[in-house]
DNA sequence: CCTTCAAGGGTAAACGTTTACCCTTGAAGC
DNA sequence: GCTTCAAGGGTAAACGTTTACCCTTGAAGG
């Protein structure tokens, strides 16, 4: 705790400022920083001690990361930021990796092979601890890093390119399935399935277990209800697949969207036409954290934002024991709402 | 671009592969590196960029920051990582941060001092080129920065422990006043206003202005219709402050927020009772992205989230000019929407 | 009294850069 | 045939750490 000797400046203190106003060398602050206890008497630590605090002395990490050629960094590579749910996942790695003295970088990669590169290698020079690819997409250095010792954790989507990956998740597969007996349960049997390109694991999982289901319990869903636009995003794939079943007449009894964004845009696109009262189910995946206050129409699957950094942690922390799962999958919940 | 030959790896290539694959010396890699072209023969050049393409090669931030004293990471610290809005100014500084080549750490705070303490203390052990601040809070470590060296940006809130301090945002007076005039020349004049606690500077301006121009115009907005609950967030201010004027029968024709999350929880208020029909109309800050699709019933001042990235990237790289504004205001536009 | 050993702590090298300064060469000017 | 000078490029120090290795002291064991 500063007090007032503390000269609380904006520079920083040097292990050699505190080594001279201890009376020692810099050898012995570096190990009483370090935690390495064996190597100096009470009274010295103490001093030593004292002397950290009155300077507010802190290691610096160009040298530390010099010297152990690896840094503090921890990168997180985004697909998308505007999804709150990112947004949310990423909040709850951030609080995590602080508490391992971790630093968290965040980056867009816009899902584009080419921007990921671009921060791998930036993130190779930083000698980044580990990557965090929230949204993964294949390209060219990720496959030298497979082969690399900075740690990789893919979040969400698995490894495009690689089965052994480490992986923090839901169970997309069950949670489609999830969905697809509620709404059986309940009679909906004509579901307007909408979902973006099939290209990341998690829609795959979550699109094959819905229709899988559907057709298993002897309601095939049909092809002009199994709907993937083209669209620059989430919100315009569903609107546009909602506009589209209104303008060719697709009837459908409710409506099962392969992200809550996508939810959104449908939504939009129904109560364009109909009146509020007779919205059919939505259903959605990811249960955005604001949905209870902006979409009370809208159920979903919820992910456990919250666990995420935590699993994450693990997941680069415990690297070296090698003897832990390389999966790690996170509990789900379909939250239900109706307006 | 990397070719067949390319090795790559994801270990670091050094400046020393680099000036032995191209038979000069690390003296001379550097500067090809940098650009400083009057020490090289054109020929020598080739070589050596040539021989940095095979390897990928890209200098370690260690050995920079630790020979320059200053990194290339810029730390974005944010009050409420949850808030769509920060989100997307956030990713508008990311992208043209790296357009500088420069790195972002994002950092949570949580609207708390000591962890915003904390993350300036290890931004300083990182050297961190510049912080920007996205809803400071008066902090003890604070002081100290603003007598250092390292550029402080603030954006939205403004400087709360000085007035010259660098600050990005819009003017949220003349918002306030914009609201206001819309209402009263559509002959609203009995707005109930709800805000968070005035301590941050961007909420008292617009409060201040909305009450100083209703006022003006001959409608004193009664304190019965002027609310700012105690509440954990935003969504629970403007939700407990609308179930208020439910429970006391208060009378308002408008409902103006001090913040978009505010507005949501709010409306979540209203249409509890009431018909979607009648619902009076809402206003609030800062025109979420996404509020054309999950908020179509939701006025709102609408800041130019994609302009902040290039006017932080202007205060931060500007600074030795020295006579420049201290202040970038941007362009704000009220956006109204009814269902 | 001599040897051993542990405790406590210092010395210096290495990590990968940048840059001030030095060196060599050849041509120009006298 | 000198001196000068510019072009081209190399050498080495410094940045702040960590850690292998060395040194000193005092006590224990013989």
């Amino acid at each position: 705790m500063p007090n007032s000797k503390t000269p609380l400046t904006a520079t920083q203190a040097t292990i050699d400022n505190v080594a001279r106003r201890a009376g020692v060398s810099i050898a012995t602050v570096s190990r009483v920083v370090n935690g390495v206890t064996n190597k100096a008497s009470p009274e010295t630590v103490a001093r030593v001690r004292k002397a950290i605090a009155e300077l507010d002395y802190r290691p610096s990490s160009a040298g530390k990361s010099l010297r152990q050629k690896q840094s503090r960094l921890v990168a997180l590579l985004a697909a998308n930021m505007a999804n709150p749910t990112m947004a949310a996942i990423a909040a709850s790695a951030e609080v995590a990796l602080r508490e391992q003295g971790l630093v968290m970088v965040l980056c867009d990669t816009h899902d584009r092979p080419d921007l990921q590169d671009e921060y791998l290698r930036e993130m190779r020079a930083q000698q980044a601890r580990a990557i965090v690819l929230l949204g993964a997409v294949d390209s060219p250095l990720l496959e030298a890093f497979r082969n690399g010792l900075t740690p990789l954790v893919f979040v969400n989507r698995r490894d495009p390119g690689s089965n052994d990956s480490l992986f923090v998740g839901i169970d997309n597969a069950r949670g489609g399935r999830d969905v697809a007996q509620h709404c059986l349960a309940r009679g909906l049997v004509r579901p307007a399935v909408i979902h973006a390109p099939l290209t990341s694991s998690a829609t795959r999982d979550r699109v094959e277990a819905i229709t899988k289901t559907f057709a298993e319990a002897g309601h095939v869903v049909a092809r002009q209800r199994l709907l993937s636009p083209d669209a620059r995003d989430h919100l315009g794939i569903g609107y546009s697949a909602a506009a589209a079943l209104r303008n060719e007449g697709t009837e459908f009894d409710c409506v099962i969207c392969g992200g809550d964004l996508i939810a959104y845009g449908a939504h939009r696109a129904l109560i364009e036409k109909r009146a509020t009262r007779d919205l059919p189910p939505i259903f959605g995946f990811d249960d955005n954290p604001m949905n209870d206050w902006i979409a009370p129409w809208l159920s979903s699957v919820r992910i456990p934002y919250d666990a995420f950094g935590a699993a994450i942690v693990e997941a680069i922390i415990a690297e070296p024991g090698k003897t832990r799962d390389r999966s790690t999958i996170l509990p789900h919940v379909l939250v239900t709402r109706s307006t």
